[in-house]
DNA sequence: TCCTAACATGAGTGAGCACTCGACTTAGCC
DNA sequence: GGCTAAGTCGAGTGCTCACTCATGTTAGGA
């Protein structure tokens, strides 16, 4: 994928920098520093900065990683245990919501927003052809609802009761009713 | 309510401080500055920090301000109308949601969170005893729903006809279903 | 009108942070 | 093993921002 290969320990601390970047962000949300990155991974400040140009860079770099795991999610899933993964994973990881939120992510990140987009989709029409949601309901206010649950999940601390019964009622929502 | 009434001018300047801080956060969001609000107050900075020793100290007298408005708003609405309401002000102001975040809000602002609690409380039994919406459903999760909304259509950018198919899956949820 | 406590002012301070760059180290090819 | 381009290092730079304080201004009571 890279133009040039990168040299073998240029990898390893590029890995290592997305795995601390990822943990760093998730546990101090994305104001956190670049340094405490760095300290983290091991590395100094300036390789981090090789690596990744600018902060939005690395942000960029773990939020399409994120994404890329919940697109390939998404095939072991339908679309209710889809909804309820996402949920749980954005109340863990505080990067995951901000990642959705799509104003953000359609200008920054536009193809691994249209693939994640496309893998609601089909899950979207797979119930909905099986009858277990709506098809009054179209696929923008169902991305809509998910991003908000994150944001929610993400800033209200619910606990796992909570957060059930919450996606519960959505489900209701989303079910066709006669 | 001071402990000692405010000099006529200090009296003006402060609510010209909040005016402008409130037009400022929604438009930029907490993070804009200090010298921004001052600035757009007609004051200088220094009068800012008199009246609000700190930052947060300016945030919550804004989130005080909003969140009395809108438990008063909470008396002309069902709950129905009245999650339109919220949502269509988080979408305009930007302060609203992060507001309505629970675990800042609850920590910062106890009393205030409580009463916007208590209208949303009795919006929801009215709704439940009139049959309009599901005895399944409790308090939390109406307050979780309320809040995730406000933060989609804080980062979502949703224009009205999506906002409204989006609390229209929320509402048939919150409906009684056969 | 005069007096003074309350208030306003805004240049200054210090801390934090994203990002840079010249000196050093090493992977990997011959 | 020797060479060098690729990579690493980390002190330093410049900027932003919350907050301070010494000096100047005014409201409002006597």
């Amino acid at each position: 994928m890279p133009e040039v290969p990168l040299r073998a320990d240029a990898a390893r601390n590029r890995t290592r920098i997305l795995d601390a970047a990822e943990a760093v962000f998730a546990e101090l949300g994305p104001t956190a520093s670049t340094e405490e990155v760095a300290r983290r991974a091991g590395v100094a400040i300036g390789t981090v900065f090789r690596h990744f140009p600018t902060k939005k860079d690395l942000l960029a770099a773990i939020m399409k990683r994120l994404l890329a795991q919940l697109v390939a999610d998404a095939g072991e899933h339908d679309l209710f245990s889809f909804f309820r993964h996402v949920v749980a994973e954005a109340a863990a990881k505080k990067t995951v919501a901000d990642l959705l939120a799509a104003a953000d992510l359609d200008i920054r990140l536009p193809e691994a927003a249209a693939h994640l987009r496309d893998a609601v989709e089909t899950l979207l029409t797979t119930a909905q052809s099986s009858g277990a949601v709506t098809s009054d309901v179209r696929l923008p206010e169902v991305m809509a609802l998910l991003v908000s649950l994150c944001q929610g999940a993400l800033h209200g601390g619910w606990d796992q009761a909570l957060q059930s019964r919450i996606l519960d009622v959505v489900f209701t929502g989303l079910r066709p009713h006669s």
